[in-house]
DNA sequence: GCCTCGCCTAGTTTATTTCT
DNA sequence: AGAAATAAACTAGGCGAGGC
């Protein structure tokens, strides 16, 4: 086994991360998606821990995304995207589709299918207004009534083997995505010619073979409770911006195979749209920190965090 | 103003290191 | 040996500039 860390090893590598923390879900992907336990704690995840951290600190929920200046502004959201890939070169080297993030967004989307998830009208939303914009794309939006669901996929395995990404990293990923997109929600509504009346959500979408999927299932038993109180926070913060809480799910399955038809990415069986899809319903939160102070039921502190 | 093609970045994949 | 963290390499696709 490798060396395990402590938590102040932990809460040295989180302090370098407060020098920027308006791409938080960026710089700290290394610590986000540690998989292992403290040392000096080991009944406690790395993920855990730092997400306690996370709590800790009363204004980090609002500096992020705060000072990033070219967040998409004259572009349109709308990039025209027609669920086409050019995936010759991957058919070239490897034989056939490999399962991969993109292309099977491509295909949820291709299948136009009523998800519980909600429809998926695009995918790969550009944040970024110029090419040196350091923040990404949103995996895939989906509607459902009057919400858009800004959806972060997470996937299990590749070809190649696991990815070990968390739900930690999956959650600081979709905040800051769900909040860049809320500054820019009257060019979104207007690319995209939706009513005004929509409302965003943060989703996290993953298949039950992936790790986040796993700590979705220890959520939902009552484990990992400072990462439930961090999600808790999240919503409290959203709510003042009108913004709906986070949900969760899980499709039940395997990977499906992917096949190429006229260029579109599809599912090689067209019965994968039709696979279970579990929602994760989280246990009431604990600690609470109202209107961004400090917590206020210190009866159960100790037994909320370590 | 549109098209093409090379550039740049994020995400993914593979390789290497570092421990018990 | 085996697992996890870390570094390096690769790939896809949006972006940007130059040609027409």
């Amino acid at each position: 086994m490798r060396k395990r860390y402590t938590k102040n090893e932990i809460k040295e590598k989180w302090k370098e991360l407060l020098n920027d923390p308006d791409l938080l879900y960026h710089n700290g992907s290394g610590i986000f998606n540690y998989k292992g336990v403290l040392e000096d704690a080991p009944a406690m995840l790395y993920i855990d821990y730092i997400a306690k951290l996370i709590l800790d600190d009363n204004i980090i929920l609002d500096s992020i995304g705060e000072n990033l200046n070219d967040l998409r502004y004259s572009r349109s959201f709308n990039i025209g995207h027609d669920g086409k890939s050019d995936s010759s070169s991957r058919l070239m080297k490897y034989g056939r589709i490999r399962f991969n993030e993109k292309p099977f967004a491509m295909a949820l989307y291709n299948s136009g299918h009523n998800f519980l998830f909600g429809k998926i009208f695009d995918y790969e939303l550009p944040l970024k207004e110029r090419l040196t914009s350091r923040y990404g794309e949103i995996d895939i939006l989906s509607k459902i009534d009057n919400e858009i669901y800004v959806i972060e996929l997470k996937i299990g395995y590749t070809d190649s083997g696991k990815i070990s990404e968390t739900l930690l990293r999956a959650i600081m990923e979709t905040f800051t995505f769900t909040k860049l997109l809320n500054i820019r929600k009257d060019n979104f509504i207007k690319d995209m010619k939706l009513p005004e009346t929509i409302t965003f959500r943060p989703v996290i979408l993953t298949m039950t073979n992936a790790l986040s999927a796993d700590h979705m299932k220890m959520l939902e038993n009552g484990e990992l409770k400072n990462i439930n109180n961090l999600i808790d926070e999240m919503n409290k913060y959203f709510s003042k911006l009108n913004i709906l809480p986070f949900k969760f799910f899980a499709i039940d399955g395997h990977n499906p195979e992917l096949i190429q038809d006229n260029k579109r990415i599809i599912f090689k069986d067209p019965s994968f749209v039709h696979s279970k899809v579990i929602e994760f319903f989280l246990p009431p939160a604990v600690a609470i920190r109202p209107e961004g102070k400090y917590f206020q039921q210190s009866i159960i502190i100790s037994e909320v965090f370590l």
